[in-house]
DNA sequence: ATTTTATATCGTAATATTGCAATATAAAAA
DNA sequence: TTTTTATATTGCAATATTACGATATAAAAT
């Protein structure tokens, strides 16, 4: 089928798969990684920096934007791109409270 | 095309990616919120707490082991699945650098 | 006004993912 | 030994993703 059941799951299931889903792409996380680089809003660059063509890219850009991971502004003649803070926060605190989980755990098994 | 293009990223970028590739399925979060809940390896009961049929779920499982983020031991009829530490560890360990680069931004912009 | 620069969108081909019915496997129970 | 129970594998249809060439858009520079 290729359509994922979302109706079956909870909110917050289906928020984080939304989130992770953007991230599982090296290209995607070169983004990311680039932006934290750069450690500012950056104006036409990420094409130049990934190994990918120009409308791929875009395409990356687009997604990481509906996930809620990055945003964009027109600057001019071009766009400047920067980490969505929330977004990322949304994603960490996942793994923090997998962390706690895991802390807690006994290790009684495997 | 539909094929990663792997070659051209980092060891670890590809390595990310593919641990929040694992994660970014509302059945596979599913799957370890509840390893996590139970606290403990489980041998037989996942498939009744999806909304999914038997072989959806295996296929699942097997995807969240590939990725090391679970693993499973045959305990004779059943398999005992439990979560993998160091997967999850290596995936908040991206998002703790993250959020450290995140703290030291000065937030000139955006 | 024309050209350049930066980015997005469209169209399309190749490949991957999702989901399930049918079937296989293999240990446990009867 | 037959049946039951638990899980995996196969095969397939529907849909999604990845990538890029061609083209569109729109501001900046000339």
């Amino acid at each position: 089928m290729g359509a994922t059941k979302t109706d079956h799951f909870t909110e917050s299931q289906n928020e984080l798969a939304v989130l992770a889903k953007a991230i599982g792409h090296p290209a995607r996380i070169a983004i990311i990684e680039y932006l934290l680089k750069v450690d500012a809003c950056i104006c036409g660059d990420i094409v130049n920096e990934l190994p990918l063509s120009q409308p791929t890219v875009s395409q990356h850009l687009k997604e990481l934007k509906n996930a809620g991971l990055i945003k964009g502004s027109i600057e001019g003649n071009s766009i400047c791109y920067c980490i969505n803070e929330p977004g990322l926060e949304k994603i960490k605190g996942f793994f923090e409270h997998i962390s706690a989980h895991l802390a807690k755990k006994k290790n009684e098994c495997c």
